[in-house]
DNA sequence: AATAGTCGCAACCGCCAACAT
DNA sequence: TATGTTGGCGGTTGCGACTAT
């Protein structure tokens, strides 16, 4: 199939936004929303590529934007959750209110990156294949910077979780007893101006007082990353302790690094068990 | 003070899944 | 079902700011 380019990139302003283009897209947005980036520019009165005005909004002009360093409990977080996720900014930045997906990467490609290689005189390693890039990536562990996670980072095998580029439109939540199974569209998760996804949508409340259950229930960690903001997190003893420990109790460990022998589901983006997300049926898996 | 090297971040690019027709 | 369009994501680049020499 062909592609079209996103717009006829001829004459169009590139670089760095000026203030009166940034008033602009705000004005416009503000009155008329944002979505249809592609008429949007036009429709502004912009000169500029849809996906151009889309990135400014979404990364720097968005209400609720956060700028400013990060903190050390924001890195923290951003840490467990790269080990968790890997690579998957935007669900990264899901889980931290105001950061963009951007923001997150670039902390990560910038600082957090080097504090990890500092920490590379030590033995273990953890090297992580993005399948779909064929590359590698090299994590190491064990830096006295972050020596609260890699305490037990260093001593663990490789755990980071396949970041295969799939996205899927639903999330099933496995039943918790007494529960039904619910649905959740995947555009909600990622909406962190919406904080609570599941407890408003499907019946979970996900607290510092139930997320021990769902821990412990069975190994199902289905859930508990999915309406969380930080300050939950860090509220919650069982999130750190799980992130670094929680883990390991699996015995089913199937987060490996080189795809083999994986189960169906290794190639949704959260693993199970952590996460496991089902299609509607069978045969409508996302992973290709 | 001048220059080189490094860093941090905004923006761009290409790919891909979802959606529309 | 096939094809075209749109939006979103992750990787990469370019450039200004900062630091070291």
């Amino acid at each position: 199939m062909g592609r079209s380019p996103c717009c006829v990139k001829e004459g169009l302003n590139r670089g760095a936004w000026t203030v009166y283009e940034d008033q602009i897209l705000i004005d416009y947005i503000t009155t008329h929303g944002d979505g249809k980036w592609k008429e949007l520019p036009k429709k502004a009165g912009l000169n500029r590529c849809g996906k151009s005005c889309r990135l400014r909004w979404l990364n720097y002009l968005r209400p609720g934007i956060k700028r400013g360093n990060i903190s050390a409990e924001e890195e923290e977080l951003i840490m467990r959750l790269h080990r968790l996720l890997g690579n998957r900014w935007s669900l990264i930045a899901g889980r931290l209110p105001g950061r963009t997906d951007n923001e997150i990467k670039n902390y990560w490609n910038t600082s957090l990156s080097k504090k990890l290689r500092a920490g590379d005189q030590t033995p273990e390693k953890q090297v992580v294949i993005n399948k779909s890039k064929g590359k590698k990536m090299v994590e190491a562990a064990g830096n006295s910077a972050l020596s609260t996670l890699s305490s037990k980072v260093s001593q663990e095998p490789p755990r980071v979780i396949r970041t295969k580029a799939v996205r899927c439109t639903r999330v099933f939540f496995p039943p918790q007893q007494g529960s039904e199974c619910h649905h959740v569209d995947e555009t909600m998760i990622n909406k962190r101006e919406e904080p609570a996804l599941a407890s408003s949508s499907s019946g979970f409340n996900c607290t510092p007082s139930t997320l021990s259950s769902i821990i412990q229930a069975d190994g199902d960690y289905s859930n508990f990353l999915t309406d969380l903001d930080i300050g939950e997190l860090l509220s919650m003893p069982d999130f750190l302790q799980f992130c670094s420990e929680g883990i390991d109790h699996q015995e089913n460990d199937n987060v490996i690094m080189d795809g083999e022998d994986l189960p169906w589901f290794s190639d949704y983006p959260f693993s199970a068990p952590y996460e496991i997300m089902l299609p509607e049926s069978t045969d409508d898996r996302c992973n290709t």
